[in-house]
DNA sequence: GGCAATACGGACCAATTTGTCCCTATCCGA
DNA sequence: TCGGATAGGGACAAATTGGTCCGTATTGCC
């Protein structure tokens, strides 16, 4: 496991909640969870740009923090699940609202994104296109 | 300009707001735009960690995003301000809305936190005393 | 003149995160 | 017996992000 050698800034809220929710998928691997996708092969399907080693550091890590909970039945095949603590829930609520913005938004946002991924790619003539 | 090799995941609402959200100071950079930290200078001095470098290219990063204007007074010494955009401005609640969970739950994030980064370093021991 | 403050950004390196490849294990069904 | 489903994880590579160092410019102050 990855250690790190820069001590992270734990100033503020915003400071804390970035630790615990950086991560490419962690969001959304929970936004799937609240929906009742528990297994990992189940978010793999949900999330298929995700590999399962991925999947796997992202969920051990939530486990550490405390959002989620691993349930290990001792059947074979393996059968796996997560489920989210009461302090995971705690999040779901800001998690619906953050999604909610970007689904009300998404039309400028997938705009915004493609111009500025035009932009650093050297073609801001492009960048009025999209 | 860093120019991406894997092309984002675009789906939904939630992957957007990653794409203009995701950076380390972003978030804070907004919070204190939004309080009326407008000058360059001034953000830095509120977020000391934060690198003159890492802070332009992030506040260009929001300004392709639309999140962020900019504005250049034609002064000696030099004079610049950015301000939220109406766009920027909606992400507000949100961004105090997740500053209020962190802060309320600060203690126990605090805690697995440093829990969590001393069971990466092999020291799992230590995670109970923390 | 020398220094501080203001602000910008290129070249390059370091840290961190994410992804690929490969191997383990068990059971079921064709 | 072989392939597929389930799940885990080490070693290593690639991608991405963040940071350091340096150089540019102008004005005002001592």
């Amino acid at each position: 496991m990855y250690v790190k050698k820069i001590v992270p800034t734990l100033n503020c809220g915003l400071d804390l909640v970035g630790e615990v929710l950086y991560g490419k998928w962690k969001i959304r691997i929970l936004w799937f969870i609240h929906q009742g996708h528990l297994r990992p092969s189940e978010l793999q399907r949900k999330i298929p740009d995700i590999t399962r080693r991925v999947l796997n550091v992202q969920l051990k890590e939530m486990e550490d923090h405390e959002l989620v909970t691993k349930t290990i039945y001792p059947v074979m095949p393996p059968k796996v699940e997560y489920t989210l603590t009461d302090f995971g829930q705690t999040l779901i609520p800001l998690i619906g609202a953050i999604g909610l913005w970007g689904d009300e938004h998404q039309d400028r946002l997938r705009r915004v994104i493609l111009k500025h991924n035009a932009i650093a790619a050297g073609k801001p003539e492009n960048a009025e296109l999209v």
